[in-house]
RNA sequence: CAGGGUGUAGCUCAGCUUGGUAGAGCGUCUGGUUUGGGACCAGAAGGUCGCAGGUUCAAAUCCUGUCUCCCUGACCA
């Protein structure tokens, strides 16, 4: 067996680790226990990485741990590249901490809280924001201190509504969160500098880790700020929608994404009647449009809001059926956050839910946003303002043109973009959706914590000035779950090197035979000496089940050492990527080929 | 949290309607034959049927309560 020993303290040994099934724990399964969907948490479970222990809770067993710790080695070296130092937090927060910044109730149930034996009450850190900006109330003393930039690899607990599919949302996860503190925006020590720096180092990160992802701006939703990004890795299954303008680079998340221009008028003349029809029971939009003959593109939807000031005022949003409408531009719009109005409020006031329409501004005082794509179009389906009835012939010029010559209809963009609408930087060319899973999050914070929590210091003015911050977030469990959904196939998982918990699965067919086992040692040393991560199969299996669990972990190259290829000075050589069977190779030949398929 | 489902051996599931000795396949263990893509023969171990209460001579099965886990939704790394 070789080890790693070295004989100074400081040089950090290249060699290669080496491990043997008989010595570890590997409890692959042939079939995956039924509650599992998502290939990441089939195979993961499969090919005995992860046992779960509750809901969205897991074990992570050996191999797990392995990548997980070559990802987590990947963001150190890359967070130190980006002048970032690394610290650790804990995990439990006091609730007063929350109190500053009121996030305990913006989290919301999705904080787990305990209580201790005195009665005090705390929480296992969803993020450390509160935690950090409170150290730096007393670390940060001077204007000279800056830019900080701190990160903590580290477990995180988010009671989530509903953890799902293994690793991709858990309750108890790792993550990687740093956060940068600055006196500035602009400048070598400012925000927007620390900012750029952490989407190169992000950038690398995803990229060194073997993953295909994707750089889109993004909402920054309740951790508030202004500017922020995600990383997507691409791939079918994710849960993020994202749209991509392939002809200027413009990528964004479904939430954030701009659509580019769209015609509208309120000019178009009125080409058919407006007539009432009895529409009871129809719950849905495309049962109503069926039955009005016509397709949710020719309906108009109208979504009641109310925007969350100390006195709320109504929001009528207002955009073509089939599209949906998004609160943040509504936001955006207006210049107040909104949110979807209560149903009992909204009927007490007067609205009929599920028939509104944009005529209901003619007897409530309400604001009425309208996108683009609703006033495209001469004759609109739409609510009849009573129970279980629909208009057709809706005409905005005829029917609405008192709102119109009040001013009182703002036109904007309100709706979630999807594929096929207009790119928002390039005239004529159209956005692209795609699906992602987030595995990263940076976010511009500004001010928020610090003035939450009171954090300042004096400037070289002698002022006090509030510290502005940002904070980064690599989900690292999610990040390996995220790369088995993007890569394998119907065998098992297919490993980028990089993140491999070994780099080379070395298959022993007969492994009780000596000779066998002199060839085996020989080998693994060797690869070991040159850096490879080698995992040997020594099992008193047969050949089959050691192959479909080599498939199965998914580890880059496959060798395989038999009496046969021995007598043959061979040894079989296989990429986890081709599907042909392996081929035998000249022994002196193998170190070689493993570090080319290796090299980056 | 709302809606839907689920819980019987390590895993996948049958049995429940119509109450009467706890079942199969895979896996595990023993012995033998095998040995390059999930072998074969013979044998064995393994479950207080999620938990609590109730009905009954008798409950995996019927009733009540409760918990777990999964799926669909809003949220997020």
């Amino acid at each position: 067996m070789s080890s790693t020993h070295t004989t100074s303290c400081i040089a950090k040994s290249t060699r290669g680790s080496v491990q043997r099934w008989s010595q570890t724990l590997i409890p692959t399964v042939r079939q995956a226990p039924s509650d599992a969907e998502m290939p990441s948490h089939v195979f993961m479970i499969r090919a005995g990485f992860i046992r779960q222990v509750g809901a969205g809770v897991y074990n992570y067993l050996p191999l797990a741990w392995r990548s997980l710790r070559k990802v987590s080695e990947i963001i150190r070296e890359e967070m130190d590249a980006a002048g970032a130092s690394e610290l650790l937090m804990p995990a439990f927060q006091p609730m007063e901490l929350y109190a500053g910044t009121k996030r305990d109730i913006d989290y919301g149930d999705l904080l787990f809280t305990l209580e201790d034996r005195h009665g005090r009450k705390l929480a296992l850190g969803p993020t450390h924001e509160e935690v950090i900006t409170d150290l730096m109330c007393g670390a940060l003393t001077s204007y000279k201190q800056f830019p900080l930039n701190l990160y903590q690899i580290q477990t995180k607990f988010r009671d989530e509504f509903r953890p799902r599919a293994g690793l991709l949302r858990g309750r108890e996860f790792i993550m990687k969160d740093a956060y940068s503190f600055h006196l500035d925006l602009d400048g070598d020590a400012g925000l927007n500098a620390t900012y750029d720096k952490m989407h190169r180092a992000y950038t690398n990160i995803f990229t060194r880790c073997g993953l295909d992802f994707s750089a889109v701006e993004a909402e920054a939703g309740p951790i508030g700020g202004s500017a922020s990004h995600e990383f997507m890795v691409n791939c079918e299954a994710g849960e993020d929608t994202i749209l991509v303008c392939q002809e200027s680079g413009y990528a964004a998340n479904v939430e954030k994404a701009e659509i580019g221009e769209r015609a509208w008028s309120f000019e178009v003349a009125a080409d058919s009647e407006l007539v009432k029809h009895h529409t009871p029971n129809m719950p849905g939009i495309h049962s109503v449009a069926e039955h009005l003959s016509t397709t949710p593109s020719g309906m108009l939807k109208s979504i009641v809001l109310r925007t969350t000031e100390e006195s709320p005022r109504w929001v009528i949003a207002v955009v073509r059926g089939d599209h949906e409408v998004n609160e943040s531009k509504v936001r955006d719009a207006i210049g107040c956050s909104v949110e979807l109005a209560d149903e009992g409020e909204a009927k007490a006031a007067g609205f009929v839910i599920g028939y509104v329409s944009p005529r209901v501004c003619s007897s409530i005082d309400l604001l009425l946003v309208v996108d683009p794509d609703a006033l495209a179009g001469a004759s609109w389906a739409t609510g009849a303002d009573e129970p279980d009835h629909h208009v057709t012939g809706f005409n905005w010029s005829r029917d609405m043109g008192d709102a119109i010559r009040g001013g009182k209809i703002q036109v904007a963009d309100i709706r979630n973009a999807q594929g096929g609408d207009p790119s928002p930087r390039v005239a004529g060319s159209v956005l692209q959706e795609r699906k992602g899973i987030e595995v990263g999050h940076i976010f511009k914070l500004g001010t928020k914590y610090s003035e939450a929590i009171g954090l300042d210091v004096l400037n070289k003015d002698q002022k006090k000035q509030s510290v502005i911050m940002g904070c980064y977030g690599i989900g690292v469990s999610r990040t390996l779950a995220a790369c088995v959904e993007m890569s394998h196939d119907d065998n098992g998982i297919i490993w980028p090197a990089a993140i491999a918990p070994f780099h080379v699965h070395l298959v022993v067919i007969k492994p009780n035979e000596p000779e066998v086992q002199e060839a085996v040692s020989a080998m693994s040393d060797e690869l070991a000496g040159h850096g490879i991560d080698v995992f040997i199969d020594d099992r008193a299996e047969r050949p089959g089940p050691k192959f479909k669990d080599a498939d199965l972990i998914g580890l880059p190259i496959r060798l395989t050492i038999s009496p046969k290829t021995i007598e043959q000075g061979e040894v079989e050589f296989k990429l986890r990527s081709d599907d042909a069977r392996g081929v035998g190779h000249p022994r002196e030949a193998i170190v070689q080929m493993c570090l080319d398929a290796l090299a980056p």
